[in-house]
DNA sequence: AGGTTTGCAGAAAACGTTTTCTTAATTATG
DNA sequence: CATAATTAAGAAAACGTTTTCTGCAAACCT
């Protein structure tokens, strides 16, 4: 059944029908009750392809994540979709788990299906891969990328804001030896994040004892495997930044193994703040950076490129804060006495 | 550019352009390999719409989950999307947080899209929208929904299994006073998971005092709040299982609160085998119901329908095992003797 | 009243492929 | 060697829409 089906029994043409259902104002009331009524009965559904084909509007946008099974990613998926949804939009969703090869195969089929923007949420694994994209004219959005360019906006996310809480959070409570699990440096974003902390430190006067600078992968295992690192090391810290999350969890359930109690024994502070945060035991103190936010930024910058008639020269940076939210994974430092008593 | 700029550089015809690049072997070698180079060189990608509307097959399968938000589901969208790939099929995905309206929304875009078949695993939400793709003709598959229809596939949950397993386990372990938390009831699924605890307490011939079952909502919030309602019952049971595993960490997590120590005083099952069921404090015991198996027979299902060339005339039935994984948050009742020293 | 807008709706072209139909050239057959 | 069968490749139709182009009638101006 096609719209021609529609145009013969409502005893129109298939423009009719079409202007019909596009709702273009110049077809006449009468005319339009017709063609929606045969509509409903026979229930009709638009093709999209051929749609799509004629009007060179596929309604798709891309969005290429890491790795749907890290928690960090449904939420941000879940309200991308929701918004794509809301302004008619379909999306295809792609973990590449960071493999080149399989960023490539995306970025291929997202060609093949024409999609209108392609939105690059892997925090630091773009680059090198995209260039079929930018040749094609296809807006992009970044998180973390350099300057914009025509055609590519960026997320830009303002870790120093949230860390530099963090670490001022964990000197307030007299810890100095202050130890940091990066995620995989490969990660422009895990780099940022490290510097973040380093700079953080240097501010205040702290120093960033490099053997309790450590490399994670941004997994449970991970940050398990970086803290029994810790543990083996010559310096034994009072308190741990993750880099993100999941690593503070593993340093939680490794910390639990190993008979250290938080935050008695050792403060936690894990970056993300991914739901899962507030109900682990004790529930973690995190640096917040809002999933809904995040991907209401790349939808937003992606329709804002695709309905801008006169192209910008160049894409949009939007910037997304990082905040500090307190739980209970970190404490006073054991034996630090208050400061009142300290000057008595 | 298109096919005919690389026709007309190859200096062949459309036809033969299509020809080479669907693989269609009456095509000369010495044609083909002149016409690969022109693609290779103008970086020609064919228009997947255009494909799809002449060949009437858009290699798109619809995937409709419950909540991606939900630990359960990630896994399975993972897998599902790799497969799909390697059979050059792209997935259309939705979370429908079981709201009829987004699933029929959910239905209509799908439809829209033409897609070639859907998997629906929302464990027991269905029925009643789905008219209009059975309509259609579109394949399904489903878990749990009775038996095979014309082009509708059923994955069948084997509950019993995994469930008589948890409850013998609990026995063998002297606990009597075993409570179960429901998920919600509206799902069959959740149903289907109840009576086969209430089935395998009457094999062996243990009561299932009605006051020990309680009703949950497959979340976290949900378990911790289920927990504290059994609490504050009549009765205190000795162990508890869970329809999923998230509402076990909630009770995990409530407990901990409640300063009830697990196994020690509480022995905890959960079901589905998440991965974070390995990750919590103690690990969590659980019934395995394999998500990358669950996502194999789904796609299948559906791969099998379409490249059926005589229709069946009913769907296939598929059947997934569930088995007791045994960790750590399970527990000798506490003041149960051994038996051997009962006996004496 | 005669010409010029304006408004509505149909006819037909276009979108980029695949596929069917045709044709020309080659190979097999008796 | 003539004819039939086979093969390779081009021409053209088809897929289901949107959009441009046309045409006609009604409304508007001097």
């Amino acid at each position: 059944m096609d719209i021609r089906e529609i145009a013969k029994r409502a005893k129109v043409s298939t423009a009719t029908v079409s202007r019909t259902i596009n709702r273009v104002p110049t077809v006449s009331p009468a005319l339009a009750k017709r063609v929606w009524s045969v509509i409903e009965e026979l229930g009709y559904y638009p093709n999209t392809q051929a749609r799509a084909l004629v009007s060179g509007r596929s309604r798709i946008f891309g969005l290429i994540i890491s790795e749907i099974t890290n928690p960090f990613f449904p939420e941000i998926v879940q309200v991308f979709e929701t918004i794509a949804v809301q302004h008619r939009y379909e999306i295809l969703l792609t973990s590449t788990g960071n493999d080149p090869a399989r960023m490539e195969s995306a970025v291929r089929r997202m060609i093949e299906r024409r999609v209108e923007g392609v939105a690059i949420l892997t925090f630091g694994m773009e680059e090198v891969l995209l260039e079929d994209l930018k040749l094609r004219k296809v807006p992009l959005v970044f998180v973390d990328v350099g300057p914009p360019r025509p055609r590519v906006s960026n997320i830009r996310i303002d870790y120093l804001n949230g860390i530099r809480q963090a670490v001022q959070h964990l000197a307030a409570l007299r810890h100095e030896k202050i130890a940091f699990i990066t995620g995989p440096l490969r990660l422009k974003s895990a780099m940022a994040r490290k510097q973040a902390f380093l700079r953080s430190m240097q501010e205040i006067g702290l120093e960033a004892d490099p053997r309790l600078v450590v490399e994670g992968d941004h997994t449970l295992e991970g940050g398990m495997a970086a803290f029994t690192q810790l543990l083996a090391g010559p310096v034994r810290p009072t308190a741990v930044l993750c880099s993100n999350d999941m690593t503070a969890i593993g340093v939680m359930r490794e910390s639990h193994d190993a008979g250290i109690s938080i935050p008695r024994d050792l403060s936690v502070i894990g970056f993300d703040d991914i739901r899962l945060a507030q109900f682990v035991i004790p529930p973690l103190t995190s640096v917040q950076m809002s999933q809904p936010e995040l991907a209401r930024l790349a939808f937003n910058a992606l329709l804002a490129e695709v309905e801008r008639d006169v192209p910008a020269p160049n894409g949009t940076e939007y910037v997304l804060k990082t905040n500090l939210v307190l739980r209970e994974s970190t404490g006073l430092l054991a034996g630090a006495s208050k400061p009142a008593e300290k000057q008595q």
